[in-house]
RNA sequence: GGGCGGGUGGUGAAAUUGGUAGACACGCUAGCCUUAGGAGCUAGUGCAGUAAUGCAUGGGAGUUCGAGUCUCCCCCCGCCCACCA
């Protein structure tokens, strides 16, 4: 009877047998509830899996595996994000092709994930680099172009000089190329843009009813950053004559108009060269705004920077409010791509505005009272941004400054308006490893997409992957491939030599695995409609404003052109905590601090390795890896292992043993349903420490727990499970039931206090009544002791938990 | 500056509605066993104290019979965003 425990030989025994049975796999049924349940598939890097995506997959792995024992008809699919910036550098460096690097990852990435036992439907697997894949990331592209949704548009994009390469605002961190840390700079360029921005309330608004963990909710809600605020007009006086220029100011702010004692313009406003000839000292001021947008972000932003502006002599605006003459200014602190890149600056009631007015020396008017009631309120040591009455306003003196908003847009005939602070998306790259842009441009037609029987627009083989001097994709110099006929006029033409961004393929691949080998449609509308949405999908909280986004995006336009069957993808979202390595520090590669997921599974073996990652802490936060703690669950498996030899058909639960069997199984699956893993391992190790001591244990009994424990370890109890003379697997089996009442305990542990503090706990029947209760406390020697000669003035008694006696 | 998390033993951490703080695990200590191992078993392990007992959940106040949990003030750490009017 007695085995030893070799990790290998069984977890390899059972990939392999798991994989010929084809045990993972799943096929609509409509006699089933359907459970798709989705991880970030993996970028393949060349640097092999990491333990993170190790605790992730794992954790959303125990899920699936609960609810096929549940009777769900479970979808755990994979597959590659393959297009992206590591390979093509490589292959910049080494001149071997991307696809060959990537072909190579993913093996490995492949190997790997089989090495973990997870339960993935490998029939599915899914690249974003095939052809037959990004064929429908190209058709999707050219639905958003027939809808108006892809144009093309002259923008200032971030630019990395090192990359060579345009950059979406999310993939510029701290002013730097998040990629290669070098800084960027705003360059002109033509570029292919997504209207994200006409999805903004929808997107905002549909976050309510969505199971998503709160936080993520909130993190989207403020990168969408909706904002309801005022546009004013100012009227422009030139020195000369009266002319009909306004400048239009957007304030979140309108009851602090009286206290606007200047405007503030952004380096770009158009204005600017509309009225440079009433612009006195225009030569200095061009040169401001030269500078003003030579400068890389990092600069423009970097934190504790002085402010700077200059004042336009010559032109001067009229305060709607009161009909004063203020002065316009041009400041780099004024963003041109939000609000209408002009303000109105309130010196005593916005910080920024007070610290610009203390460097160029301007009048601060005190409009917001803090205290009431006042007259006259001087003005504050710094701005003052909270609420009050209205001093020095006219006519709405007196009033909160609540309601001085809503009179004083009216007085001036301000426009209610929402801004946000979302922007378009920039979807070109011009790089070569990504999705071609299937538009063809015609000298005499335009833009034209290319035809859809057409697709997929393959990416040609080429040899030189570098950027040209131009800052054009590689794909420039594969003229073969670039000229072409216009499928309109049939004249010579050019295809599109951007790319798409890496951010495009993940933005359906979900709906991609519900039918994968479709080749007529991305997918049938009966696959569709049995799988989607996704029931539970766990990832990174560093996609939740990018990735997140633009893939809730892509389904509500789907949602719209009626290819999907509903307005959202993803009916709950959750997000596991970094891993960090030991000592806390962020793993990679440079520090040399980085743990290979293949030295755990050779040494320890994948359910150690597993079970290790889930009960190390708690799911959502962050952790630093321990070899040493590893050991323990390695222990405690084969202690498990062990108990095989305690196994007695015959044998009979005693009561205790009977109770906590059934607390157990009630308490591993709701802490599974809630992602809180660590306590579930640690409910199994105490029913282990417990089997260790009873004599011997029923065959039921056993199962139970290697049942519980299967989600977690999924070879080894297959193995146990074996040897018990079971013929299929562990994993088809149902989830135990647990009887609420038998994990009701017979007795219970009473706390008694005298005064609120401890002095003793009895041991009694559990429902006990008060009465009963505090016969037994007075009984006990160290209580009587206690209570010896006192008054007792209150007796606090709480069913099951303990009795309080409160003395005078 | 804004948003969101956190702060509990030597360590990772537990703790329904306020009701035995430190479950579970690592480490450590002592003993046992041995085919000497990255093994197993038994007992112990918040701090102080021989003990009774006292003190302990970042700090301070408060509410309560009773506070890790609720309220107020303050300190510190992490992540994300940030001259967003």
């Amino acid at each position: 009877m007695h085995r030893t425990y070799d990790h290998k030989s069984i977890e390899d025994k059972w990939q392999k047998r798991w994989q010929q049975e084809k045990l993972y796999e799943v096929h609509e049924d409509t006699s089933k509830k359907k459970f798709y349940c989705l991880i970030e598939f993996p970028y393949p890097s060349g640097e092999g899996l990491h333990v993170g995506h190790v605790r992730s997959y794992t954790a959303l792995d125990i899920i699936a595996r609960k609810r096929r024992a549940n009777g769900y008809n479970v979808l755990y699919p994979i597959g590659w994000d393959a297009f992206g910036l590591p390979a093509e550098n490589y292959a910049i460096k080494t001149n071997i092709h991307p696809a060959v690097t990537t072909k190579k990852n993913t093996d490995t990435y492949r190997r790997q994930l089989q090495s973990l036992g997870f339960s993935f439907d490998w029939s599915r697997e899914i690249n974003t680099t095939d052809p037959a894949y990004y064929k429908w990331t190209q058709w999707i592209f050219l639905q958003l172009f027939k809808k108006g949704l892809a144009y093309k548009a002259k923008t200032l994009v971030n630019w990395c000089p090192s990359c060579k390469t345009g950059l979406a605002n999310e993939e510029v961190v701290d002013g730097a190329c998040e990629r290669c840390g070098t800084g960027t700079e705003k360059r002109e360029r033509e570029q292919w843009m997504l209207a994200i921005t006409k999805y903004a309330d929808r997107l905002y608004d549909d976050l309510d009813p969505l199971d998503f963990w709160e936080q993520i909710k909130t993190q989207q809600r403020n990168w969408i950053g909706r904002n309801k605020g005022v546009e004013i007009d100012f009227p422009i006086d030139t020195n000369d004559t009266k002319s009909n220029e306004k400048i239009t100011v957007f304030t979140t702010r309108p009851d602090t108009l009286f206290g606007a004692t200047y405007l503030v313009l952004a380096p770009e406003h158009p204005i600017l060269t509309q009225l440079q000839n009433s612009i006195s000292n225009w030569k200095e001021v061009e040169g401001y705004c030269k500078q003003a947008r030579a400068q890389k972000d990092i600069e423009r932003t970097a934190q504790g920077r002085k402010k700077t502006g200059i004042e336009l002599f010559g032109i001067s605006a009229e305060n709607p409010a009161n009909g004063e003459r203020i002065p316009v200014w041009v400041a780099d602190y004024v963003l041109s791509q939000y609000g209408t890149g002009a303000i109105m600056a309130v010196p005593a009631h916005d910080v920024r505005d007070f610290e610009f007015a203390d460097i160029f020396n301007l009048k601060k008017i005190m409009v917001v009272c803090p205290h009431y009631p006042k007259k006259t309120c001087p003005v504050l040591d710094s701005a003052y941004t909270g609420d009050g009455h209205m001093v020095a306003s006219g006519d709405f003196n007196g009033q909160t400054n609540a309601e001085a908003a809503k009179n004083i847009t009216a007085f001036v005939h301000g426009r209610e308006r929402v801004t946000y602070k979302l922007r378009d998306w920039v979807f070109s790259r011009q790089r070569y490893w990504g999705e071609p842009i299937p538009i063809i441009n015609c000298p005499t037609c335009g833009f034209v997409p290319v035809p859809e029987e057409q697709l997929p627009v393959r990416l040609p083989m080429i040899e030189n992957f570098k950027t040209n001097d131009a800052g054009e994709s590689p794909l420039a110099g594969a003229t073969d491939w670039v000229n072409t006929t216009c499928p309109s006029c049939e004249g010579l033409a050019k295809r599109e030599t951007d790319t798409m961004p890496n951010w495009a393929g993940s933005s359906w691949y979900y709906l991609r695995y519900t039918d994968p080998h479709n080749s007529n449609t991305f997918s049938s509308t009966e696959a569709l409609a049995y799988w989607t949405p996704v029931d539970w999908y766990n990832g990174g909280m560093e996609h939740t404003t990018l990735h997140l986004l633009y893939s809730r995006f892509w389904h509500k336009f789907l949602f719209d052109e009626k290819q999907v069957p509903t307005s959202e993808p993803y009916a709950k979202r959750t997000s596991q905590g970094l891993v960090l390595a030991e000592g806390g520090a962020k793993m990679s590669k440079s520090k040399g601090n980085v743990i290979n997921p293949d030295d755990m599974v050779e040494r320890f073996g994948a359910d150690t390795l597993r079970l290790y990652e889930m009960f190390m802490g708690p799911f959502d936060q962050a952790i630093a890896w321990s070899i040493d703690n590893m050991v323990g669950c390695r222990r405690f498996i084969e202690r498990v292992w062990r108990l095989q030899e305690k196994v007695k058909q015959d044998a009979i639960l005693d009561e205790d043993t009977s109770t906590l069997f059934h607390s157990t199984i009630e308490k591993v699956g709701t802490d599974i349903e809630q992602m809180h893993f660590n306590t579930a391992i640690s409910s199994l190790m105490i029913l282990t420490n417990h089997l260790e001591k009873v004599s011997s244990i029923p065959e039921k009994a056993y199962k139970d727990l290697l049942l519980l424990l299967a989600p977690f370890a999924p070879h080894i109890t297959e193995e146990l499970w074996s040897f018990l003379n079971e013929k299929k697997s562990i994993h088809t089996h149902p989830w135990p039931l647990s009887d609420v009442h038998t994990a009701l305990p017979k007795t219970v542990t009473i706390v008694v206090q005298i005064n609120g503090k401890i002095r003793g706990t009895l041991l009694l029947p559990s429902q006990s009544a008060e009465t009963a209760v505090r016969e037994a406390a007075e009984k006990n020697e160290n209580i009587a002791k206690n209570l010896n000669g006192k008054t007792i003035k209150k007796i606090i008694f709480v069913k099951e938990k303990l009795i309080n006696f409160v003395l005078l």
